[in-house]
RNA sequence: GGGCCGUUAGCUCAGGUGGUAGAGCACCGGACUUUUAAUCCGAUGGUCGCAGGUUCGAGUCCUGCACGGCCCA
């Protein structure tokens, strides 16, 4: 292979794999066949012989036709091995001049890390045990033409892995292996939901009114109707008037969008199961949340206790309970007269370094002294309950007490996880409390919704789970970043 | 938004106090027909993130910027 020394050397390095498509070509041969027939996956074939001791498959000769990736190579003259991987699992295959013939061979020797191709072979193990293939049929099926990252340590770099998602999965196991597990995740809560009577559907991802939660949306214009339209920030809205309309169990999974900041938390479209349960309340759905997401944990991962940082989270039912008050006293050294008064309030908040304390409402204040002191620190599931009714305009008021809901968010290793209320179905008062909203600046007053409300909705409980960061947890991975596949990166120069 | 850290070969990483840029893997050549992070021998490979500055001299010191990571808000 003559290389033209005034490359750079990456380009050298394409330079050769390309001089090598070239030769294969010239032997008449097609790098990028159209198919090639896989009588089974490499993991059926170690299912079907990983047990099968070395004289059977000497006796047997075992023959297979299977394709993979080229993920290494073990050169010994005129003979080597390889190890192929398939979506399913990993194989040794053996590759000799005189078994293979001169043909073949040369193919062979023209082949890279990377390529993926098909063969034919007999299995037998070798002196040392490993299941492996003899290769007597070797087909090209895709020829790579760019160096595969390192083989022992794969990608580490954390921004190329995420900007190159396909070479984070295909040299960092643990990386497929979690990103399969989300899968498996979003598979579970789907079946457990569909098992208990839920219906999944699917509601407007792009809105004419933002609602359902107080996020800045994305904006974006419908041309035929000049329309200014918002991606979702919730479709809680939306799934209320299915209620109106009489479906009693209903969910929908799938995306949000928020134009707020990036974080470890926080990626601007996140993965959100909503569930409303007709005749159902918060005391209910924390219940069903129980059993929803240890069910889960079992099935995914086998276990209900986790490794989180340096801590374990055990989900082991009954999860803790607390009221958010409650929450702010146990984890600060506030006491209730702290919390008696708006003066004494601003002051506890003044010097736990809670900002713009004045331009907060009592409840949004509240809420702030929950997130400086206890938020971070409850790791084992904990449902945090009864939050203020300014800050919560679609969930009804526990019973003699009109400033508090009954909502509940669920924490778990210091990560918001879930937010459900017993919904407010009372359409004067679901009016009083987004118009109160609207006028402290809060968006657009949804007539639709509030029409729908008026034909009347059931007693409902409703609920939000994050997705994304319940496979964190499951994960143990401290960043969302690392179980969404493409999460949103600041583009590169030149991109 | 603030603080700290990182950015060196395709990949993984070294490069005290400023003095001609290194290793392993991969790639290329050679030996090797049961290895498995194969082994052995040899060779090639660099805009040290970008732009300025200080200096006789900058990967190294200073400033700004870009991208990323962690922490804080």
């Amino acid at each position: 292979m003559t290389v033209d020394k005034a490359q750079q050397p990456l380009e050298q390095l394409i330079a050769n794999r390309r001089a090598k498509l070239n030769e294969l070509k010239e032997m008449g041969i097609e790098p990028y066949p159209s198919r090639f027939r896989v009588d089974e996956s490499v993991g059926a074939v170690r299912e079907r012989f990983g047990e099968v001791p070395a004289e059977e498959l000497e006796e047997r000769t075992p023959e297979v036709r299977i394709a993979g990736r080229l993920q290494a190579l073990r050169g010994h003259g005129k003979a080597a091995f390889a190890d192929l991987s398939d979506g399913s699992a990993r194989i040794q295959l053996h590759l000799k001049k005189d078994r293979l013939g001169e043909e073949r061979w040369k193919v062979f020797k023209l082949l890279d890390l990377g390529d993926f191709i098909g063969v034919e072979g007999v299995v037998f193990r070798t002196r040392t045990g490993e299941l492996t293939v003899a290769v007597d049929e070797l087909t090209v099926l895709a020829k790579s033409l760019r160096p595969m990252p390192e083989k022992y340590h794969g990608l580490t770099d954390r921004e190329a892995r995420a900007r190159q998602r396909y070479l984070d999965l295909l040299s960092n196991p643990e990386s497929r292996y979690e990103f399969e597990l989300r899968s498996r995740v979003v598979s579970a809560i789907r079946r457990f939901l569909e098992s208990h009577g839920f219906l999944e559907v699917e509601t407007p991802m792009m809105h004419p009114i933002p609602g359902g939660a107080t996020a800045r949306p994305f904006v974006t214009h419908h041309n035929a109707l000049d329309l200014e339209l918002y991606l979702r920030i919730a479709p809680e809205l939306y799934l209320k008037r299915l209620l109106v309309g009489g479906f009693e169990r209903v969910f929908e999974l799938n995306r949000n969008f928020r134009n707020e900041g990036i974080s470890t938390r926080h990626n601007p479209e996140f993965t959100m199961l909503e569930f409303y349960w007709a005749y159902a309340d918060y005391e209910l759905l924390m219940e069903f949340t129980e059993e929803l997401v240890t069910s889960v944990a079992l099935e995914t991962v086998g276990s209900l206790d986790l490794p989180w940082g340096e801590e374990t989270i055990h989900f082991g039912r009954p999860w803790r309970r607390l009221t958010l008050r409650d929450a702010i006293l146990e984890y600060s050294d506030l006491g209730p007269e702290d919390l008696s008064d708006r003066p004494r309030m601003e002051a506890a908040a003044r010097r736990l370094g809670v900002e713009r304390i004045e331009e907060r409402s009592d409840g949004k204040l509240l809420a702030e002294l929950f997130e400086v002191t206890a938020e971070s620190r409850l790791i084992d599931p904990t449902f945090i309950m009864d939050f203020p009714r300014d800050i919560s305009p679609l969930a009804k008021s526990v019973p003699g007490d009109p400033d508090t809901v009954e909502r509940f968010e669920l924490f778990i290793g210091g990560l918001e996880v879930a937010n459900a209320y017993t919904e407010l179905n009372d359409p004067l008062e679901q009016r009083r409390r987004l118009e109160e909203q609207v006028k402290a600046g809060g968006g657009t007053l949804d007539e639709d919704f509030l029409l729908a409300l008026e034909h009347g909705m059931p007693p409902t409980g409703g609920e939000g789970i994050g997705i994304d960061r319940l496979v964190m947890l499951l994960t143990s991975r401290a960043s969302i970043r690392d179980v969404i596949l493409f999460p949103l990166l600041r583009p590169r120069d030149g991109d």
